[in-house]
RNA sequence: GUGGGUAUAGCUCAGCUGGUUAGAGCGCCAGGUUGUGGCCCUGGAGGUCGCCGGUUCGAAUCCGGUUACUCACCCCA
């Protein structure tokens, strides 16, 4: 086993990538602040029961996808698929619903799931999630639509598209998956395998299969969206009117249904047309019976999850994020004598004015060192020579346009003027 | 878990139907200026041709296997 490679469906993000991932982060804090969320960290790991419980033991996640293991002391632990419920884990755990509600809580961090890797899907990938816990006003679902799309379009992002659902509560869905069992039972021959397998296990899988035989079959199939009940219709049609009044454009798609079984009432999905088979750049909805299903009070909530690397993926094919080049303050060239521990004291005292200083390493030619700082996208460069050293000087080279200027080697103030003027 | 494509220098890739010292561009290092970057010119370093096996006088090239990467199915962010 080559000790030079990485984990399959890992990724490492090298220096010329990290700013991206920087630039992102921070526009992430940006939203989340204006919408009033505040960061939870929570542990990359969690008892394997966590999860079982929160997704759903049928999920495939839970099925064939979850990086489990036995640890010391024979605990079964899971690396988190998912961040919903450990969030929602730790929202119990640190009574965080004891003051005002609704709280509103974000993570961000990496997910793991064993599957195979392709464009847009890792094994070790990162959400940003968001969720709102305690209120079942159909205006948190909306912001839980608003934000991401407020993230989006800082990032100059264009033609994402979001899909929009309800799947009602616990009772409204019990009636329809009677109705929709009933629809596919008499074509259960001609599903496809996994369809077969489906229909009574969860039937609301069936409408979303690509399968063209499956497709047929279901296109005529009850939707959901009727059988809601009062309580259901009415909050979904005060998300939709919410959503119009607030300009975000969407999608009707009575057949989005999630893989996850916490889901209740509305549901969500925006995909990118940036994007190859892997579409989705975000997903959530609400979960009104997770709270209690992971043992806290009944609390309602809503969230959305959103895919990082698929993000990245798509601003960079759509050649957007891209970044201003920086380079050094100031590169101290030195040649003989002392001018390499003068530099090295001058470096010193710069940086720890915050001043990025860099310098020749390996005593080359001056020449090599002015090309070195020139590849490193330098603002100035310091010659400083035998000769001048011995007047305390130094020649300041602006590199943008050539212009030379002699400065006073004890005047480090001076130098700061001129080079810190510049940026960092 | 299933299927397709790919694997040659740090990077992007040539290398035709098997033939002798495996190439290019970019990048890197050095020189052209004994103290001045970008442009140009010259030179240099750098390769287990993914790995294992087979066919052959001879394999980067053909065959089998294997691993990795990649795309797609499944599913999902």
């Amino acid at each position: 086993m080559a000790l030079t490679s990485r984990p399959r469906g890992t990724n490492d993000i090298i220096p010329g990538e990290i700013e991206l991932w920087h630039e992102l982060e921070g526009k992430i804090r940006q939203v989340c602040h204006a919408y009033g969320y505040h960061e939870l960290r929570t542990p990359i790991f969690e008892h394997t029961e966590l999860f079982q419980r929160g997704i759903g033991d049928t999920t495939d996640i839970v099925e064939k996808e979850m990086y489990t293991f036995v640890d010391r002391g024979e605990r079964s632990i899971t690396l988190r698929p998912e961040g919903t419920a450990p969030l929602v884990r730790a929202y119990i755990e640190n009574n965080l619903g004891s003051g005002a509600l609704p709280v509103k809580l974000y993570y961000y961090g990496p997910m793991f799931r064993y599957e195979r890797p392709q464009a847009g899907r890792y094994r070790q990938f990162t959400q940003f999630g968001f969720e709102a816990l305690g209120s079942s006003d159909p205006l948190l679902d909306v912001e839980a639509i608003a934000l991401p799309i407020d993230l989006y379009k800082s990032c100059g992002l264009s033609g994402f598209q979001v899909e929009l659902n309800s799947i009602g509560c616990a009772e409204c869905r019990s009636v329809y998956r009677k109705e929709l069992t009933a629809h596919f039972e008499p074509h259960a021959d001609n599903l496809c395998r996994s369809c077969q397998g489906r229909l009574h296990r969860n039937p609301l899988r069936l409408l979303d299969c690509k399968v063209e035989s499956c497709q047929v079959i279901a296109k005529d199939a009850p939707k959901i969206t009727e059988y809601l009940c009062p309580d259901c219709a009415d909050h979904f049609s005060q998300v939709q009117k919410y959503l119009d009044t607030l300009g975000i454009s969407y999608v009707l798609n009575p057949r989005l249904v999630r893989g996850l079984d916490y889901y209740t009432r509305t549901v969500f999905e925006v995909t990118s047309s940036e994007l190859g088979s892997q579409n989705a750049i975000g997903a959530g909805g609400r979960y009104d019976g997770l709270v209690q299903e992971l043992g806290g009070k009944e609390t309602p909530a809503v969230g959305f999850a959103v895919g990082v690397d698929r993000l990245l993926l798509a601003l960079k094919n759509q050649g957007k994020l891209q970044l201003s080049p920086s380079g050094p303050a100031l590169y101290l060239v030195h040649f003989g004598g002392e001018t390499k521990h003068k530099a090295a004291e001058l470096a010193q005292g710069l940086r720890g004015r915050g001043l990025w200083i860099e310098l020749d390493y390996a005593d080359r030619s001056i020449k090599a060192q002015m090309k070195a700082a020139n590849r490193l996208n330098s603002q100035y460069v310091l010659i400083i020579g035998e000769d001048e050293l011995a007047k305390n000087q130094a020649v300041l080279r602006n590199m943008g346009d050539g212009q030379e200027e002699s400065v006073a080697l004890d005047e480090l103030e001076q130098l700061i003027t001129i080079v810190g003027a510049c940026g960092k």
